[in-house]
DNA sequence: TATTGTTATACTCTATAACTATA
DNA sequence: TATAGTTATAGAGTATAACAATA
C-alpha cells in the first residue's frame, strides 16, 4: 500500500509502517512509565508518594473512605493510613456524613490543593514534552486515549471510577 | 481554523477541539494508569509483583544487578530481594561475571521467559483495546510515543536506559 | 444481615547507611 | 580509593481477616 504525506503534520519519515499491537503496547507502556515517574518525582519533590498524591488529586471533591478506594485501586483498609498521613500532614481531613453515619467524607484542604497545584507545576518534564505537540498531534492523541481508555478500563468501573 | 475530514480514519466528529496541554496529560495518565493495572493484574494472576515482572522482562537477556537497578528505576539495594524472590521461584538466576568477579550478571530462565510470555498474552484488555486500532492510528500513536519518550525520560537516560 | 471504616498481621517495595569483596 | 553486591533498618503500600458501629 503506498504511503502518502503525513496527515497531522508530516513530521516523519514515509517509511514509517504500522506497528504490530506488542510494539504498540511497548511504546505507550514506555511512555506510561516515563510519565509515572516525572509524577512520582514532582509528589517526591514536596514529601508526598504517588499514592498520596492521587488520592489528594480523586478528594479535591468528598469522597467517601470506600469510594477512595476504589479510585486508587486497592482495598479499603488501606486507605485508612494514607488518609491518616494526608491528614497528618493537614493536607485533609475527615468528616463523618450526615446521611450515612457509618460512612466518613475525604475532603483535601486548601493546604492539600495547593500541594496539588504545585505537583502539577512541578511536573517539567511531561508538560514540555506533551507541549511540544502541535495541534493536530494532541488532537488526534487525545482523541485515541478516548477511545482505548474505556476498552482498557471496562471492568473496573465500579471499582475504579468509584 | 475550520476543520478538514479526520486524517486517520475520520470516525470522529469534526467538532474535536485540540485539547490544552493539561487536558492531553490527564488523558495519557488515564491510559496509562488503567494500561498498568491491567499489566499488574496479568502478573498477578501468575503470583507476581508488578516489579517482579518488569525485572524478569529486563533480564531476558543477562543484566547485571547494578543495570537492572536502574532499568527498574530504584536503589541496587532493593534488586537484591527482589532477585532473591525470583530466584527462588525459579524464574531467574544469578552468574559470576567472569570480566569483574564482583558483577554478578541475572538471566531469567526458561520458566521465567514462559511465565513472561503468559503475562503478555494474559493481558487481554491492553490487546483487545490496542488491537482495535486502526493501521492509521496505530502508525500515529506510536510515532508520537517515540516523539514523547525521549523528552519524558531525558535525564534518566543513565538510569532508566541501564 | 449487610456495609463502613478500622485494626492486626504479614509481605513487598522503597531509600539510606554500613559492610564485604573485589578492582 | 572506588565500585558491585549485600545486609540492616525503617517507612510506606498492599491484601486478608477480624472487629465495632451503623444501617
Amino acid at each position: 500500500m503506498p504511503r502518502r504525506g503525513l496527515p497531522y503534520g508530516g513530521r516523519m519519515a514515509e517509511t514509517t509502517a504500522a506497528p504490530t499491537t506488542a510494539e504498540l503496547m511497548d511504546a505507550v507502556a514506555a511512555v506510561g512509565t516515563a510519565y509515572f515517574h516525572d509524577f512520582a518525582a514532582a509528589a517526591g519533590r514536596l514529601g508526598l508518594t504517588s499514592v498520596q498524591a492521587k488520592a489528594l488529586d480523586v478528594v479535591r471533591e468528598p469522597v467517601p473512605m470506600r469510594a477512595l478506594a476504589g479510585r486508587l485501586g486497592c482495598d479499603a483498609s488501606n486507605v485508612t493510613g494514607i488518609v491518616d498521613r494526608l491528614e497528618a500532614r493537614g493536607l485533609a481531613r475527615r468528616q463523618a456524613s450526615e446521611a450515612d453515619r457509618r460512612v466518613k467524607m475525604v475532603t483535601a484542604t486548601e493546604e492539600g490543593r495547593e500541594a496539588l497545584r504545585r505537583i502539577r507545576a512541578e511536573m517539567h518534564r511531561a508538560r514540555e514534552a506533551f507541549g511540544s505537540l502541535g495541534a493536530e498531534q494532541r488532537r488526534v492523541l487525545h482523541e485515541i486515549c478516548g477511545a482505548l481508555l474505556p476498552l482498557l478500563a471496562a471492568q473496573d468501573t465500579a471499582a475504579d471510577q468509584g
